[in-house]
DNA sequence: TCAGACAAGAGGGTAAACCCTGAATTTAGC
DNA sequence: GCTAAATTCAGGGTTTACCCTCTTGTCTGA
């Protein structure tokens, strides 16, 4: 029986070689693509070959990045089915992965037995769901938040920009200066990120912004 | 000639499971410890046994971080030698790892070949640097933070305590009733920090505390 | 045994953050 | 061309955060 082919998306070198091993100890499986990022990776299919039956695809990667990848991949090689790869287990980043049609979600912390579990499932069943990822999905569906925009946050204008520096130790006044407004427009946008965010003072703004890679 | 020992400490256990096949398929070592996090390994340690040569240390863990990892492993086993393991390039974080005893300071997206470089190097010499580090090191000649104590923060203790109630949306007075205190006590908690974190507010507490995994 | 670090706390002041209402523009959708 | 949303700003209030100095008790190393 051929073994199934896998490709690695991966800008950290040293990990996809060492996933590269590992893989390849396992009996069906044999890594058959490696790539930097997801940019690489299109180009090496479109040089022509076989394509790979799955896709274990790194989140954050210079120049195209996991979810815009997968995606393209979504459109023009739907046969490649896309397992997410990722450090952090933010909701959003599994829903949207999800939405761009990845076949599963694997965090990085994961024991090696189960990204076997995963490739299998995947090649079985056509897709691969820990109760993690089970959960977020859940959780989409019935937005349990008072907030309704919790989902799919968007900022307008210079909320980001604001957003970035609230994170920062300036004060609002020193703020507006850098943003050429009135500390009392800047007040506003304050407040209307408390509400936006759920949050009751600054603090709860920074955290936000880290935790969602914005400052 | 038996093997050179090398210990993985990182939380991604996918990570560390495929670094050490990648160990593994090297000759001359071999992966005698693996620990999630400093807090486990320490633990591992203390349990007696050969210890072992070279320490591959993540940055970025729950508990005790790679940091401060290796400030104590310095201290309480100076015979290992720590090769550090991260994600960025951040020069600060850098000279931190190095100040705090590292023989080394590697990126997660270099190629197998300069692991094993760098596993020669460290045996051989003591220390690896990469072209990166040593530009790194001569830049930190001229210290880059008015902070003596940058280098080797501890926390004594319920500092991590109030840090981490700190990064919440609790006032003050809230975080005393939490931890059972007087508001004045919490104030000078927060002053103490302020001192010792080099910030100058309490959202430069949230975002250290965040940064570095603590909150 | 005595300095020095650490933990807990007090008094009292200024500055910043927070919260509310209201309102003038400009921009975008129908 | 009307409306709604977005952007900008004001007045004025309360609360919290920040900063400084000082005290008390405990524990520890030289």
């Amino acid at each position: 029986m051929p073994k199934t082919t896998v490709a690695i998306i991966d800008d950290h070198t040293l990990f996809a070689q060492s996933l590269k091993s590992l893989i390849n100890t396992f009996d069906n499986y044999t890594v058959s693509y490696e790539a930097q990022n997801g940019k690489v990776f299109l180009n090496q299919l479109k040089g022509g070959g076989a394509l790979p039956e799955i896709a274990l695809m790194d989140m954050n990667m210079p120049i195209l990045n996991g979810l815009e990848t997968t995606a393209i991949l979504n459109k023009e090689f739907p046969s490649i089915k896309v397992l997410a790869l990722s450090m952090d287990d933010d909701e959003n980043s599994i829903i949207k992965m999800i939405r761009a049609g990845a076949k599963g979600y694997l965090l990085k912390d994961i024991h090696p037995d189960i990204l076997l579990e995963a490739l299998n499932g995947v090649m079985r069943d056509g897709f691969y769901h820990t109760k993690l990822v089970s959960n977020s999905l859940v959780h989409s569906l019935h937005p349990i938040s008072d907030n309704p925009n919790e989902t799919s946050i968007e900022f307008l204008g210079r909320e980001l920009e604001f957003l970035k520096l609230a994170s920062t130790e300036m004060t609002y006044k020193e703020i507006a200066v850098v943003m050429n407004l009135s500390p009392k427009t800047v007040d506003g946008y304050r407040d209307q990120l408390f509400k936006k965010l759920n949050v009751k003072n600054r603090i709860g703004l920074a955290v936000y912004a880290i935790k969602n890679n914005l400052a």
